[in-house]
DNA sequence: CTGATTTCAGCGAGACTGAGATTT
DNA sequence: CAAATCTCAGTCGCGCTGAAATCA
């Protein structure tokens, strides 16, 4: 019979790009679960957050904060601004674009998904002591960084 | 005007969800665009290896030792048998299953990706020095085993 | 009957591309 | 004219679910 191990191939296993990709799908899993309990998801969750910490944006601006896609941007604020969370207006003095706000609701709502991302940053480092999960951020940034940086050529 | 920097809101940059995801997103366009310049990807990968690791094997041992899924073990391997590099036979023992075979052309297609990945991993930790990416992958694979066991139960 | 295996059809999220219309 | 903005319609990889048919 069949041993229930599934353990991947060594070569597989023991490459960085996939153990990255492991912990990144586990941490996806927390964050998109926790959001969905919450009626979000990770669109609505960094375009609030970017709203709330540069202020009133158009959605090109919102789209470079975000890291999303100018296309994506517009179908994420079609939901957002069916719950009320954001508006939409008209910029005067730029016809072209639109000028994005947080209402109210919208930042009650962002509060709540800090609480959720919050718990699970918990969740999915709690293996780590305090000055493990300093290494590995530390770590972690210098690659985003180096990538980011490159990425921008 | 606006400045070009494209910042994410210091929430988002500093979580730790947000800088696996961030690294875990590079790597994966690493990986995507050398295995697709080899006309692959990452499923074709995972799968060539467990059959090199392994032996020839069923579709449901294969799904499990890659963590594709039942269905998407199904589609993946339509694609390499139709490139002839995988074989796909009834077994004898057992009539539900299939018995799948690695190729020669398979086996060296299979070389082919492993070079390519060995390549990327270096691009991917470039700024760090070996005992960086020793702690590195030390930090990730606690992480990864530890949410492994949790989401088996 | 229970359980395993293969297959098909479909969905959801994230990350894209291309094209068009409008305005600067 | 070129460049920026918004929108719509698609595509792709990955990771899933549900259901059907077959067989142990």
């Amino acid at each position: 019979m069949m041993t229930a191990d599934a353990q991947p191939p060594a070569r597989v296993r023991n490459a960085a790009s996939w153990l990255i990709n492991m912990v990144s799908a586990h941490s996806q899993r927390l964050v998109g679960d926790g959001f969905a309990a919450a009626g979000a998801r990770g669109y609505h969750y960094r375009l609030l957050a970017a709203l709330d910490e540069y202020g009133p944006s158009s959605q090109a601006t919102l789209g470079r904060h975000t890291g999303i896609d100018r296309s994506d941007v517009v179908a994420a604020l079609n939901e957002l601004a069916a719950k009320k969370l954001v508006e939409r207006a008209p910029d005067p003095s730029d016809r072209r674009r639109n000028i994005i706000t947080l209402t109210p609701d919208g930042a009650r709502h962002l509060a709540k998904l800090d609480e959720v991302l919050t718990g699970i940053q918990d969740d999915l480092l709690e293996p780590l002591d305090p000055s493990e999960r300093a290494q590995l951020t530390a770590l972690l940034t210098r690659l985003a960084d180096h990538h980011a940086k490159r990425s921008r050529l």
